[in-house]
DNA sequence: AAATTAAAATACCGTACGGTATATTTGCAC
DNA sequence: GTGCAAATATACCGTACGGTATTTTAATTT
């Protein structure tokens, strides 16, 4: 990594929770400056704007969670197992999402929906990433007989849902039995769903 | 309505959708004074400090939809019937909340988990009574052999859980299918909790 | 070690933020 | 219509926002 590329990354990483906690338009660069030890003179050396700062943080945000759960799916075979893995990972990293301010992908999109563009295009393509990388397993898991025939897309927008509808609720209620069940819900409902 | 009651309510009004969509930092004074046709002075007359606006903003955002959905509920009877009228309520009233920017309560609670307590509050005090309200209808339905045995707070905290992750993604994605199809899942678990 | 290059710090801008003290206007009672 | 009170507008504050041009410092090359 050459030197400007270090100094880049260690500006996300140290702002990355702050755009999660506070928002685009509640983190200051004053909030930059503290939390790198560094001067506006030099985060904009680095970066064009504020805002490509908030939009690398979401990325980093986003593929720390998602490096992990790519590597526990890896881990197993089947596409139940894998869904399965989606849950174990929300029923392990809950306490991360609870002391890191939520899910990333969640605060950008509320975050982002009016206004800033580029970071809603952004949080777009991670959804929709985020749901065809499901559908992939299940119809893949559909075609080997190991699921029953559904409507994949349909599943996947319901597991996003209940997944972000409750780290909200987690988060505002300090309750984090409320994501646990309700993954257990989806688990469940796997369960109903597998061949064998 | 005293005259100033009026103006308090005429601001609100014309500023409830501002600071659903762009957040409680997001919206500045000049949104209100633009969206309200009023000055600075006058707004400082009726309202303590932004933060006060945005408290009762939030409150008549909420408001609207919960006297609707009061409504539609009182209507029937049955513990199904009543949980029925709220899946209606959201396939009938989606198209409102793409307008307006998504769910009040979704948004400020995002909004508002780092530092603004006041707004946390408000926010938190709304899910657990709408939580509430369904565990309600739940146990009575089930002293009324209307519905099934069950856990009647797991089943408001998925309930409530499908459909604020429903419409985040809705709105990003630009997709009221993925509500809609979300919905239907939830009147089909209904369903097979109806006795008779 | 000197020269060159890259990165970071300094010192600024202009603007607009939230908020307030004061002046002006408006509505109302008499 | 006059006098009074309430509501609104005006004119300001201090601050801190995002951003930039310039200087200083640190690293590299020769």
């Amino acid at each position: 990594m050459i030197r400007s590329e270090k100094t880049r990354q260690f500006i996300i990483e140290k702002t990355a929770s702050l755009f999660n906690k506070k928002g685009y338009t509640g983190t200051y660069l004053s909030d930059l400056t503290n939390a790198t030890g560094l001067t506006k003179g030099s985060i904009y050396g680095n970066f064009k704007d504020k805002n490509e700062v908030a939009i690398e943080a979401f990325r980093f945000n986003y593929k720390k969670s998602a490096k992990k759960m790519a590597q526990e799916i890896q881990k197993v075979e089947r596409a139940d197992q894998k869904l399965y893995a989606y849950f174990r990972f929300y029923k392990t990293e809950y306490p991360q999402f609870l002391k890191s301010g939520g899910c990333p992908i969640l605060n950008t999109a509320i975050d982002s929906d009016d206004g800033n563009e580029s970071l809603k295009n952004e949080v777009t393509k991670v959804l929709e990433y985020w749901k065809n990388s499901i559908v992939g397993i299940i119809n893949q898991g559909i075609r080997n007989s190991e699921l029953k025939e559904m409507n994949a897309e349909n599943f996947a927008f319901k597991m996003i849902a209940m997944i972000e509808g409750s780290i909200m609720m987690m988060n505002i209620l300090n309750n984090p039995n409320i994501l646990l069940e309700n993954i257990k819900c989806l688990e469940n409902e796997i369960k109903e769903l597998t061949i064998n």
